[in-house]
DNA sequence: CGCGCTTGGTTGATGTGTCAACCCAGTCGG
DNA sequence: CCGACTGGGTTGACACATCAACCAAGCGCG
């Protein structure tokens, strides 16, 4: 069924472990959301925004920070902040004149110390403890060496942009 | 900054493999499918589809077939299978009395076709190759092991729930 | 028979992500 | 001074995912 040799193809072992680490990477997200979203109210972006604000010295940075943290586009950004300032997680605060900056709020702090401690836990449970410290080590290396290798290759095609969304 | 020694909390080491592996899913997942979307005009859920039916014998499924191969939910599927169908690369045909089965297209073919040797060369460029064979291995291991650990631990919950969306 | 349960599937409301277009304040070159 | 460009941000339309509710066979069993 599947084509070997020189071309482009995935032999069999490959396939297989392509496969289990998208399966692997699904059932681990699923998981995470659905806890994170069941037993404290947040989804998973919520709780990427919150994690940066709170470990910010003052709680508060500009939109693009945000951006440059999460690598989200900025229309993203400004749709999912908007959402959770109506939820009262973060507020918008204006204060150079222009370009309002994003600070967590007493409700926001809660939330997301609230759901730290579980949310770790099952981060070592899932993921950490089944790897193991050296397995782990590996996978933190072999994951920088690809995002270098996709930016240097996204790098290629356009140059110019740097912080926008080619 | 980070709580250290019996609690749930990461340690650095493990805080930083951690976020390495999200940034590394997240750019990988981004650049791939950008690359369907542009080129070829597929999402990755098009592609996911598209590809189950296109390696079953008949080019013929029954939707919870593919709702068990690729863990979707049945109304997420239901949705999806309707907008294909609108834009031609699926068809529902009626069968035995009750129940559609999905066929794919001689148009959807085609579009899994074109664009099957790209993707595949850039899962090689891009994760098989940086990883290497020994590598991979032992990433395959792990996904399959933490798989495991997450059905274990959900089977605990809910027992009786088995392909619903427990 | 008739009641209830399970299974496969659809529907609608709502929340979320993406793209393209736009806005507005600097800023830089003339 | 004026026009073009850039960077940070918003908006609207649309595609997509999720949840809960519903529907319609078939099955089990009193």
């Amino acid at each position: 069924m599947v084509v070997v040799g020189k071309g482009p193809w995935l032999d069999d072992d490959e396939q297989k472990a392509w496969r289990s680490y998208l399966l692997m990477h699904k059932t681990l997200e699923t998981h995470m959301e659905r806890h994170l979203q069941r037993e404290y109210g947040l989804s998973k972006s919520d709780f990427e925004i919150l994690v940066n604000l709170s470990e910010s010295k003052t709680g508060r940075m500009r939109a693009f920070e945000l951006g440059r943290a999460t690598q989200w586009e900025k229309s993203r950004m400004s749709h999912h902040l908007t959402r959770m300032e109506k939820r009262g997680l973060i507020q918008k605060v204006a204060c150079d004149s222009r370009y309002p900056e994003i600070a967590i709020t007493a409700e926001g702090m809660a939330a997301i110390e609230a759901c730290a401690p579980a949310h770790a836990a099952r981060i070592r449970e899932f993921f950490v403890d089944v790897f193991g410290p050296d397995r782990l080590a590996v996978l933190g290396e072999v994951s920088d060496e690809i995002v270098d290798t996709i930016r240097k290759h996204e790098g290629n095609d356009c140059p110019p942009e740097v912080s926008g969304n080619c």
